[in-house]
DNA sequence: GAGAGAAATGAGCAAGCCTCATTATTAGTG
DNA sequence: CACTAATAATGAGGCTTGCTCATTTCTCTC
């Protein structure tokens, strides 16, 4: 008996794990319709067939790379939001992360959506279900502490922080000229626009009184802006 | 000689305008993936062959056929926005209006991101900038009138109006059990969002809170004058 | 080493986009 | 109307490509 240097299935795990690379340097190139199973096979040195004994067919192995990139985003945020205690910390550094590694992955993270327009309206899995679960645990913490009103859904407050930085990256995209100062514009306006629509007020212990006023004059700012039109 | 109802260009146009109706049809169920040359062309009542004196191929007549869409809703748009005299007014017009035809619209609206991750890197026509337009128009315009300070850059408030709205609408379709009034509170909420975030000014919160203070104690005299009897 | 079961292979099938040689229609002219 | 040139339309066939399945190769147990 030869030496078993893996069992087999780790053997079958790292011939997946080939295979979805492979896929996802395809995919990365001209998005899912241009990608070739057949090079796909090659790249990941199997037969074309072989591909069809891990994957249902060619959307399911894009749905793979798709989520497995998610995994990693996930794990990412996770470890942003644990670098901080205080809420409106904890999301400032979430939305940094979200902006920079969406802008950084970008071809990967518009495969997100194919996988929803290219499905046959089959169970579409949501990717960013997880990810964007550290944001509401962010939002749950900050309203037990009495930092944010319970006033607006959770999830409301989710669309908006989520929303704007995706879109704001693909207009970053876009214009080709963003420059690194941009990013900081863009974090510190979802931050004043989470407040905004939140009405969030600064942690109450022992902050400093210019950080009080300004929290007040969010508020005042934000009732003024309310019944200025009438 | 017999009766000509149309001149050669005007049939033409009205062959093409055939074809892209039963491509629209043909792209709402399934998308660009699952729609067929030849069921299109049946549809239109015109050779497969013929197809491709119109448009250069599949892709091509799906861009023809979102572009189409998009020019409906920027007319939309415009209407919406020109019942309205006060910019906080029109704002919220506009975001009603998008939010709701996003909604109704959604098969159509999702097509647009396909047509980016569907084609092979070449221009890519942003059909949605005609559309946003209207937006840069009113926050040019409140800024004009004063009632937005000119801190923060249109494109970044653009960002965050269409950002939240659009991201919204695939919240709201992902559950599916969305109420009437759930629309409201999101309009509500993204007009916070913006008076927010219009609102916030930046860098040192010390220099910049007093600075805050005085225009909003400005805004709130002036608006005292405007309650005032007289 | 023998055999059974699991895994892998790749030639070939079927589907579908697109081309192009052929046919039909229109417009212009005497 | 007859004739011609130009334009428009056709659809059978080519070619690419995702996927299947009969066959081969590998792996493990006794």
């Amino acid at each position: 008996m030869t030496v078993r240097t893996k069992t087999k299935r780790e053997r079958v795990a790292a011939k997946e794990e080939a295979i979805v690379a492979a896929a996802t340097d395809a995919f990365l190139q001209g998005g899912l319709r241009a990608a070739r199973m057949a090079e796909i096979a090659k790249a990941a040195d199997v037969a074309e067939g072989t591909l069809y004994l891990y994957f249902r067919n060619k959307e399911a192995l894009f749905a793979a790379v798709v989520e497995r990139h998610w995994q990693g985003l996930t794990a990412g945020a996770k470890k942003a939001v644990g670098q901080h205690d205080e809420p409106m910390d904890q999301l400032e550094s979430l939305a940094r992360f979200t902006l920079t590694r969406i802008l950084d992955d970008w071809a990967l993270f518009e495969l997100t959506f194919a996988v929803h327009y290219g499905s046959e309206g089959g169970d579409a899995p949501d990717n960013r279900r997880d990810y964007v679960k550290e944001f509401d645990r962010v939002i749950e913490r900050g309203i037990d502490r009495g930092q944010f009103p319970a006033t607006v859904p959770v999830r409301n407050l989710r669309d908006l922080f989520f929303g704007c930085l995706e879109y704001s990256s693909r207009s970053k995209l876009a214009r080709r000229r963003s420059k690194p100062d941009d990013y900081e514009a863009t974090i510190r306006m979802v931050m004043a626009a989470i407040a905004g629509a939140a009405g969030a007020r600064q942690p109450t212990p022992a902050r400093a009184a210019p950080d009080r006023l300004e929290a007040a004059v969010d508020r005042l700012e934000e009732l003024l802006a309310q019944h200025e039109p009438g």
